[in-house]
DNA sequence: ATGGTAACTTCGAAATTTGAAGTCTGTCAA
DNA sequence: TTGACAGACTTCAAATTTCGAAGTTACCAT
């Protein structure tokens, strides 16, 4: 298959590795959703080299992650914004904390329900009964292309 | 700071991102969670080459997130299957999922949930009052040694 | 003894990443 | 008017990682 070819899978999961299944991108998101915009805030706290970090931000605006505005006219400045389609990727950075700070240990980060008021773990539910869920609880029914692809492969062909 | 240094962050989310934040970890993590167990299906079915996945195979069974289990003897034959560490990361999966699917279109999974036998799309809820949650509904405090280590980066030290 | 299966390992070429240094454009303070 | 500084990058050589094809080891079946 080789990496580049995720994109074009018949797994929504695949696919959107493709997109956000990298460290760097990954560490720009979480810094994405502290509030961080601009180039040297990112390089600061991702750590990241400035050759990459720029090629990363590319990649994610290209993907609609992430947009790049002009805050400055002189001298040109610019800044990263996330999308819709950026913001929505918020469950992942949540489950990434969830999941280290459960199994990794050291400090944490406390999250707090402006709604409510609470101080919460948030973790995945079912929409419909409220339960939560675990990987125990669901099951999961790929696409016939999906199934296609996966004999295709078994075969050893491609 | 360097890829490397992630795990001895101070932020939870750095350090589940040096665990998981690869592509081709969380193909593998998708394959388990779909049942593979053995190294040629595993093979097939990721695209990675046999090199990386022996490489990352070891390291998910060292950071306790696969365990390898003898299931003959003679000849000698192995499966890697998922510790409880490891199946807590189907959350991780499955927002990949539900992000793929919205924001990239192409077939998709339809996931139903055993309990109450609704077809489902799960999301992050507070765990308290039941609401659903976005990136707008939640606010983050950091730890103490966190902001320290951030501010150690803004001022352009290490 | 030939072919097949499973789980890997080896290796050279190709691609990516790192880290330090430099560039470009403009502001501000002396 | 000169020099320091800020922000947003780009460049480049060296180091590291990854790719893909081929090979290895250990058995079983015919």
């Amino acid at each position: 298959m080789g990496r580049s070819d995720l994109a074009n899978s018949s797994c929504p999961v695949s696919r959107a590795i493709e997109r956000v299944g990298d460290p760097w991108v990954l560490m720009i998101l979480r810094e994405a959703f502290v509030g961080t915009r601009r180039f040297d805030d990112f390089l600061a706290q991702t750590g990241v080299s400035p050759h990459l970090l720029s090629q990363r931000l590319k990649q994610l605006c290209d993907d609609g992650i992430l947009r790049r505005r002009r805050y400055c006219d002189h001298p040109p400045r610019f800044e990263y914004l996330l999308t819709d389609k950026g913001r929505d990727l918020w469950p992942m950075i949540m489950t990434l904390r969830n999941w280290g700070q459960t199994w990794l240990g050291g400090s944490s980060v406390r999250l707090t329900h402006k709604g409510c008021g609470a101080r919460i773990d948030p973790g995945l539910t079912c929409p419909d009964c409220g339960a939560a869920l675990t990987a125990r609880d669901v099951v999961a029914e790929i696409s016939e292309e999906f199934e296609q692809e996966r004999k295709r492969r078994k075969g050893g062909t491609q």
